[in-house]
DNA sequence: ACCTGAACACCGTTCAAGT
DNA sequence: ACCTGAACACCGTTCAAGT
């Protein structure tokens, strides 16, 4: 914005505020996901939901690291978590378990896409480029991450995401 | 430390190489959870594995955020990493599984405890105190949220976490 | 009503000077 | 060898003064 940082304080108390409402309208239309979802199955729903959170927050340099470090409890944020859990619900999770389902999902898609906004940075011209990691393993003695390395390097997040969430549509459907 | 900041300038070219430092102290110890696990059984070990880390995170204020905010690669970092990926692949999966694995495991731990602290300090006088969240919800119509609040509100994060653990080892299990 | 510009306290970093 | 003290640039915040 064209605009003095000190003007911004006729808007929000203080930075923190800002962020929250940062935080909020990354999440504008989330919670629409689930509706648009192709199948009326309760784990594509939830995946659409889970994949449109990691979107929301792609979409915004330190999209992640923003929403991490707010408590963003404004009607976007509340709408999603509130369709998640109906989601679940309605597939026939119990009250708590759809609330801690929610939970889990979330704190597994913002711990994912933090981790991916890092490790983009790093590749743009960042302090420490991935070949660290590789450097690192060479060095030592680390017979499982040595035989992991393509897939612990790898820069397909998407994909690494999606094995993610399987795990957790799967657990859920175990406890079904 | 009694010592002034620049002090620190000896030891450390920059604050992020001090944190990175402290990310690595904090994983010390926490790979050995593995062969401490009481029974041989694969699921028990990864379970030790991430209770051992959310308990290396929590031992130390901001310990969450610390360790997202660095990118460690230190001998402890890549132990555990390595007794991750070592009890998957001993359960049969696949290395690049395994290695995938590791992640799925590491960003919910570090994603459920980075929400965990940031409640905890939320409680601590900070500004804004648990009832927000119950005062958000009856404000709005949030009719899955409401069903759930009891959960929502809960300070039992260890329930919360071992929830989320059950569902990444019953979904690996699923696809084993 | 809304912004600028200057000021303040604070923090990451540097470095000459001390012991 | 290791620390202090002062300095610098930068950032979050405040506020009087402008339009």
């Amino acid at each position: 914005m064209d605009v003095q940082a000190g003007a911004l304080y006729r808007y929000f108390a203080t930075k923190q505020d800002l962020l929250t409402a940062m935080a909020e309208r990354m999440m504008d239309g989330v919670a629409d996901a689930a509706a648009e979802a192709d199948s009326g199955d309760w784990s594509e729903r939830l995946s659409a939901l889970a994949r449109a959170m990691r979107a929301a927050l792609l979409a915004r340099r330190d999209g992640a690291r923003v929403f991490a470090g707010t408590y963003a409890t404004g009607a976007n944020t509340l709408a999603f978590a509130d369709a998640v859990a109906g989601v679940m619900r309605a597939a026939g999770f119990p009250d708590d378990d759809a609330a801690r389902a929610l939970y889990t999902v979330a704190n597994f898609t913002v711990g994912h896409t933090l981790e991916e906004q890092a490790a983009l940075q790093l590749g743009n011209g960042g302090p420490a480029d991935p070949g660290v990691l590789a450097d690192a393993v060479a060095a030592g003695t680390y017979p499982h991450l040595e035989a992991g390395l393509p897939a612990l390097t790898s820069t397909d997040f998407t994909r690494l995401f999606e094995f993610g969430l399987d795990l957790l549509i799967e657990g859920l459907r175990a406890r079904r």
